[in-house]
RNA sequence: GUGGCUAUAGCUCAAUUGGUUAGAGCGGUUGAUUGUGGAUCAACAGGCUGAGGGUUCAAGUCCCUUUAGCCACCCCA
């Protein structure tokens, strides 16, 4: 064997799917197309690359930082990989004014890229998993995006889980109210953000440290940390600040998209409140969410909500957004650490392995190898050229369940043997009833 | 971008206060077993100890530089 004369190496924050690994990625990804189209959302599929000035000014000046330049010996044009995926959406959306109805639902799975320093769970190449609604400016729109998650969620086979709604309005309320203007806001954003890392006694703190008078701060605890059945924080939010028209408005919002969740038949356990959620300094304009499941060791599997001021940035106008992105990275995590793989989820795609004995037997072992795929079975033919313990140990070593042997015994009387690995259950069929075996032994 | 930790076989790790020829398990190949896998046993293959420099009679081990990886922060998914 010829000693490898390079180095076989990743680029940083590079990942590699084996087999094993992308079975179980691929079924995930299944469960969540499958209910995209449930929902009515479409599937969309935009270049890798994007032209540079597509993606300027839509970040900000840190995250542009971030973004990997893409060229080309000779290239005219400046080309970047995209950052993510709503800003191509919001492109194709203004270019494809004739061609796209509004609203228009549509999802899309692919990767994006990121130039950051990798770390746990972090990396410069991920999937995105994003469903959006254009051009719908209501909260009925805002419930389907949560609706669809926990259809998604409780799929995937998750049942202790919270879609917990926020609105962004309210957290511009919470600031007017304890008397934070602009400027300070996005600190106080920033603080609040941290809840869940650092408690309400550190978020208590830093506001503190940030000049906030004790008082103030008591006041914004006091609303952010209501603890109450959920069906009545809005009302003690209502009562706290329904003066303050913004958050009349949030609070509004929030009770119509708690309505439509209710008429689509939301599961009560799978949502909540939670005035502590911010969602990053982003683009949102109104109703938030993220959901979390209790048990998982990561974050927030799931976030998203209205923004209505991005789509419409290639076209001129406004487009009511809103939207969501599965944190399909995280969801594979927790799928793998609560074991919800169906059974038929194995390491091969293969369902039996067809053995071959020697090259007397081997035009017999071709032909029934095509007689099982015709019959709807996927089959491998054993390729190389050794003794059958070797084959059958490399079928286990797969994880094939079962192996077809035909020796001149077999051929002799049109028959084959089949063997399942798992409990060593031996049958013999007719060669013509042998795909149907195969799937009787499967089960 | 800031800070910390680590780097030895394909993988996970050993190697006494610096001391002869750097070991083991797993994985791989072959055999015990030329019509039956997992277990066991044996053999074989696999290393410039991340790279470069320094200290020393002697460096995997100590020092410096560099590269890479991991972790935390920032930010985010």
């Amino acid at each position: 064997m010829a000693k490898p004369k390079i180095e076989p190496r990743l680029p940083k924050g590079m990942r590699d799917f084996l087999p094993g690994d992308m079975l179980k990625r691929d079924y995930v990804f299944g469960v969540v197309r499958e209910v995209f189209h449930l929902y009515g959302f479409e599937p969309l599929q935009t270049p890798v690359l994007e032209l540079y000035e597509t993606l300027m000014g839509k970040y900000g000046e840190d995250a542009e930082k971030l973004i990997f330049r893409a060229q080309h010996p000779g290239g005219k044009e400046e080309l970047a990989l995209r950052y993510d995926l709503t800003v191509p959406l919001a492109r194709v959306v203004g270019q494809y004014q004739s061609d796209i109805t509004l609203p228009f639902r549509r999802y899309q799975m692919s990767p994006v890229w990121r130039g950051e320093r990798p770390q746990k769970g972090r990396y410069r190449e991920f999937y995105q998993c994003d469903m959006d609604i254009a051009g719908a400016a209501g909260q009925d729109a805002d419930a389907e995006i949560v609706a669809l998650i926990v259809t998604v969620l409780r799929r995937l086979g998750f049942a202790r889980f919270s879609v917990n709604l926020n609105n962004r309005k309210l957290l511009t309320a919470v600031g007017v109210y304890a008397g934070v203007d602009g400027a300070a806001l996005s600190e106080l954003y920033r603080s609040i953000d941290k809840f869940d890392k650092i408690g309400a006694d550190g978020v208590r703190d830093e506001l503190i440290r940030r000049g906030l008078s004790p008082e103030v701060v008591e006041k914004i605890m006091r609303l952010i940390t209501v603890d109450l059945p959920r069906d009545e924080k809005l009302d003690f939010l209502d009562e706290m600040m329904g003066e303050i028209p913004i958050a009349r408005e949030g609070i509004n919002e929030l009770r119509d998209v708690q309505t439509n969740l209710r008429r689509l038949n939301v599961p009560d356990d799978n949502y909540g409140f939670d005035f502590t959620m911010v969602r990053g300094l982003g683009y949102y304009t109104g109703p938030i969410f993220e959901a979390i499941i209790p048990d998982g060791d990561v974050g927030s599997v799931a976030g998203g909500g209205r923004y209505d001021d991005l789509v419409g940035l290639f076209r001129g106008e406004t487009i009511p957004t809103t939207g969501g992105s599965l944190g399909i990275e995280r969801i594979i995590d927790v799928v793998k650490q609560f074991g919800l793989f169906p059974d038929h989820i194995t390491g091969t795609v293969v369902q039996t392995l067809v053995t071959v004995f020697d090259d007397s037997t081997r035009p017999d072992a071709v032909a029934l190898a095509g007689e099982l795929r015709a019959g709807g079975v996927r089959t491998e033919l054993y390729l190389q050229d050794k003794p059958i313990g070797k084959q059958i140990g490399y079928a286990d070593k797969k994880g094939i369940l079962i192996v077809a042997v035909l020796g001149a015994d077999e051929i002799a009387s049109g028959v084959v043997k089949f063997k399942r690995l798992k409990d060593g259950t031996e049958i013999t069929v007719a060669r013509a009833e042998a795909a149907q075996a195969v799937k009787n032994l499967l089960v």
